[in-house]
RNA sequence: GCGGAGUUAGCUCAGCGGUAGAGCGUCUCCUUUACACGGAGAGGGUCGGGGGUUCGAUCCCCUCACUCCGCACCA
């Protein structure tokens, strides 16, 4: 049964209300037909630290087009939703809202600590899930999962023993990256590098030739980090360098501490040509010392400690010290004693950690790792096999690049929160891990106490495809659902997840756990500026729902996602949401003159169809295939574009004015009538259904009043082209029609004639049956054209305007003769145009070359519009 | 340093071997009973510079310039 349509398009009026009534349907949750194709896509779990910003709203309405799309194509879909606890991140933030009330983690203590977090993510999980709902996304909501709900935490400790079992997991010390704010280690891809203007220091070192002989050579030596010296137990030089080849062996004087330290040769750490040539060794706190110091089995002297200030073995003056202050204080005394032989300034790049921008600290240390390259072997296999597919492709490269040069990946955190690690430790010295808790050693008996490091987030998020299926049993969603077909994400965390998911589902399940990955560009403003808080840039997703509906938002980033990054300003934006009103207005008119009822009648009778009837179908019908194909291949842009332009600019600008003289009384036979309205009905519904998974709530609203005939719009079959409707002679007709219409406009503008202006329109068919034709739809010439009268017959008189307009030749006759110089500029410029284009065309098909190895289809297209150009070009003379 | 991407209309971007496209913006006209979040028209580009391949290049190859993004980082 038909509804009215509110007058004024309101998204805020229905939006709410339509997502309550799908939730309530259970249209979000598919069946558990083995037999049913699926598809099945799980959620990038966002964070649980805060509020949703724009790269969400994308990447979650990309998701739901695809999964929306699939649904209504016969697909049992399954979007599986859910969040990730996100460790340091999280930890963070509720550690800066307990500072605010002067309150450290250290006085709560771990449980109350963990607690707190707890509770904040319990308010925060609502809020995402909200935030989702209002974008409209369809994701089953009974199948929300949590990274550390207590499923997904045993798939977590499985994969942990297994792979500690099958010696991929280690415990051992290394130099790893220290974040002394958040004081944890933290992997290789979680350090940021940033360029910094720095100086290097040059410091003075005295030579002690052997024990005998004291002073007389110095040895300059730069750095950059002058607090580290310290901590020295060599001095390296290149054991080919001429200049310091005699002191290899013997020793050089630490400034300030006075330590006797070594003077060693290692061709692998000293560039002889950068610098000075000699190269200050600190085990304790650089990387490629700590290796240089275990070939020449150095010493280590760590002199910073794990909350980034001096350690005592710094001295008595520096210990406690922060290392900036220290590093001050090192180049201060430096200066007194004359050692500072000079400062250059520099540019460096300093590693920080990604999440608080504080300097990384090189810090040896005991840790757990996984032993990657099993790993990543099959990882980069299913990807040259193309088992897993990257689009867009071109992320391929560094996928590969980065997989070939994996390094062991630092999986424990000296944090709180997370999934703590499943290994207990007895007085003993016996260690053991297990997937469930232990309360005694199993080779001594004695009490056991568990590891209190937690795991990197990425480890439990890395098994999210399989793990929210219910892994590692075997559940009906393991077995219908996985592997997963799609995953849509950010390319930022292509190493952090992707590649991991990859890495852990081979290694687990034994298949790939999606076989296609969509990562999608980062969304900009409109200058392409990155959107950041400090630039006041930022577009808030929920508040352009607020303002212009979701589906505005939604259509507007999916035609902007072309596969990089994507410009997003309030004016894009406006220009879309006069989209969705042109949509809504579209349909209100139509729904003026149709009813549901027309449907009753059966299929539509094709052959009594008129021309325009079969050429917005064709042209529907084009609009469908493309939709289909260009959403198969992820181009959102080409796939809303195609839509825009069907709706709009074909069928509001041009069918539903031509046929508005039939709908309105005006021309036409009842029987005419009917079909227009049966045809209106069916290009509406099928467009509403088109556009569905783009913009979900205002279809759903549109349809409902239209009384479709499904329950609801997202359950409805998803229109495919159909050979039938595919008209070719009806779009020649309807085009030649259009253009004809658009060159009379052009000329009543151009000769400076109002609409109220009416001429009399003379066309010459090519046969009879174009002039029947043009006889039958004069009417909609002399309407669209504004003409007073069509002569199909009848010689055009002098003075009249010609062309030659899609192969037909037509003659404007004006009701007198208005000429001003800007018009014969206009005439005289249109001229020139077509005779420079004549000349090439001309030229071109004079070039025997050209004829003989061109394609003929394009030597016959060239000398058509040669033979149309010379007639037009003779035309448009004659209007001089 | 290694790798990848980009440079097309005023702005943001599509296109990619055969007569240059879209959205927004600009200019002109129009309140025609779905929509002024509208309709009709117009203007605007030697497709970053230079070579080459080709009958033909914005599109392929080389080169230069600039921009961006990864990765690695040397004191």
């Amino acid at each position: 049964m038909k509804e009215e349509l509110a007058t004024r398009y309101e998204p805020s009026a229905f939006e709410q209300r339509i997502y309550a009534s799908w939730e309530a349907g259970g249209y979000f949750t598919p069946d558990l037909d083995p037999e049913r194709p699926k598809f099945s896509i799980v959620i990038p779990p966002p964070n649980v630290t805060g509020r949703l910003h724009i790269g969400h709203a994308l990447v979650n309405t990309l998701q739901d087009i695809i999964a929306r799309w699939k649904r209504m194509s016969g697909f049992n879909t399954l979007w599986v939703p859910g969040t990730d606890h996100a460790g340091i991140a999280t930890q963070m933030v509720v550690e800066r809202k307990l500072a605010e009330q002067g309150i450290s983690r250290f006085d709560l203590g771990r449980d109350k600590f963990v607690e707190k977090i707890w509770e904040w993510k319990e308010q925060h999980s609502t809020e995402i899930k909200d935030q989702l709902t209002r974008l409209g996304a369809s994701a089953d909501w009974t199948r929300e999962r949590f990274t550390l709900d207590e499923g997904l935490s045993r798939a977590v400790r499985h994969v942990f023993v297994k792979l500690y079992e099958d010696g991929l997991i280690y415990r051992g010390i290394a130099m790893v990256n220290w974040c002394p704010r958040c004081r944890t280690a933290i992997s290789d891809i979680e350090v940021e590098f940033r360029e910094r203007n720095a100086s290097l220091w040059f410091v003075d070192y005295d030579v002690t030739l052997d024990e005998a002989q004291a002073g007389g050579r110095k040895l300059t030596i730069a750095t950059t980090r002058p607090e580290t010296m310290l901590g020295d137990t060599a001095v390296a030089v290149h054991p080919d360098d001429e200049r310091y080849k005699d002191l290899i062996g013997q020793y050089a004087i630490l400034p300030i501490v006075n330590r006797r330290i070594p003077i060693i040769a290692d061709p692998i750490l000293v560039d002889p040509a950068f610098g000075t040539g000699v190269v200050k060794v600190t085990p304790s706190h650089d990387k490629n010392d700590y290796e240089t110091g275990k070939r020449h089995d150095l010493p280590q002297l760590q002199v910073i400690g794990e909350d980034g200030r001096m350690t005592d073995a710094a001295g008595a003056e520096f210990a406690g010290l922060d290392r900036f202050e220290a590093r001050k204080k090192v180049v201060e005394m430096l200066r007194e004693s004359g050692q500072l032989a000079k400062v250059e300034s520099h540019t460096n790049n300093v590693g920080v950690h990604g999440k608080c921008d504080t300097d990384i600290e090189p810090m040896v240390s005991r840790q757990w790792f996984v032993k990657i390259e099993p790993l990543a072997t099959p990882a980069i296999e299913a990807v040259r096999s193309g088992a897993v597919q990257i689009i867009p492709q071109t992320w391929e490269a560094t996928y590969f690049n980065w997989m070939e040069n994996i390094h062991d990946w630092t999986i424990s955190r000296q944090l709180w929160w997370g999934h703590r690690i499943p290994a207990f430790h007895c007085p003993n010295g016996h260690m053991a891990v297990s997937v469930e808790d232990l309360t005694a050693c199993p080779e001594c008996g004695a009490p056991v106490t568990q590891e209190t490091d937690v795991l990197d987030t990425w480890f439990s998020s890395g098994l999210w495809p399989f793990s929210t299926m219910g892994w590692p049993d075997d559940t009906p969603d393991v077995r219908i659902f996985y592997p997963t077909d799609t995953l849509i994400t950010g390319f930022d965390i292509l190493f952090f997840w992707v590649a991991r998911m990859i890495m852990f589902g081979l290694r687990f399940t034994g298949k790939a756990p999606f076989s296609q990955v969509y990562l999608n560009g980062l969304v900009r403003d409109e200058q392409g500026q990155k959107m950041s808080k400090t630039k006041g840039n930022v577009i808030d997703p929920l508040d352009v729902v607020n303002d212009v509906g979701a589906d505005a938002l939604r259509f507007t980033l999916a035609i902007s996602t072309t596969g990089r990054d994507i410009p997003l300003g309030k004016s894009r934006i406006a220009g879309y949401s006069a989209f969705v009103n042109k949509i809504w207005n579209a349909s209100r008119f139509a729904m003026m003159h149709i009813d549901a009822e027309l449907r009753d009648a059966g299929p539509i009778e094709r052959e009594n169809l008129r021309t325009v009837e079969r050429w917005i179908l064709s042209r529907l019908n084009s609009a469908t295939a493309e939709v289909n194909r260009q959403l198969s291949i992820f181009r959102f842009d080409e796939a809303a574009g195609a839509l825009y332009k069907f709706f709009w600019h074909e069928f509001c600008d041009w069918y539903i004015e031509m046929a508005k003289p039939v709908l309105l009384g005006r021309h036409g036979s009842d029987q005419d009538r009917a079909l227009a309205k049966r045809v209106l009905l069916e290009v509406l519904d099928r467009s509403l259904r088109l556009l569905h998974p783009f913009m979900p709530f205002v279809t759903e609203e549109i349809w409902q009043k239209l009384g479709g005939v499904e329950p609801s719009i997202m359950i409805a079959p998803y229109p495919v082209p159909e050979e039938v409707l595919e008209d070719p002679d009806a779009e020649r007709l309807v085009n030649a029609v259009k253009a004809i219409i658009t060159t009379v406009r052009n000329v009543r503008a151009e000769r400076g004639f109002t609409p109220k202006d009416r001429f009399k329109l003379y066309i010459r068919g090519n046969d009879d049956r174009d002039s029947n034709f043009f006889r039958d739809y004069a009417y909609l010439l002399i309407e669209l054209a504004r003409l007073t009268e069509v002569s199909v017959e009848g010689e055009a008189p002098e003075g009249a305007h010609h062309d030659v307009v899609e192969g037909f030749h037509i003659a404007v006759e004006f009701p007198e003769k208005v000429v001003t110089q800007e018009q014969l500029d206009r005439v005289k410029r249109e001229i020139e145009k077509a005779v420079k284009e004549l000349e090439s065309l001309d030229a071109k098909l004079a070039n025997e070359q050209f004829t003989r190895n061109a394609p003929a289809n394009i030597v016959a297209g060239a000398q058509a519009r040669q033979t149309e150009l010379r007639a037009r070009l003779e035309k448009l003379q004659q209007n001089q």
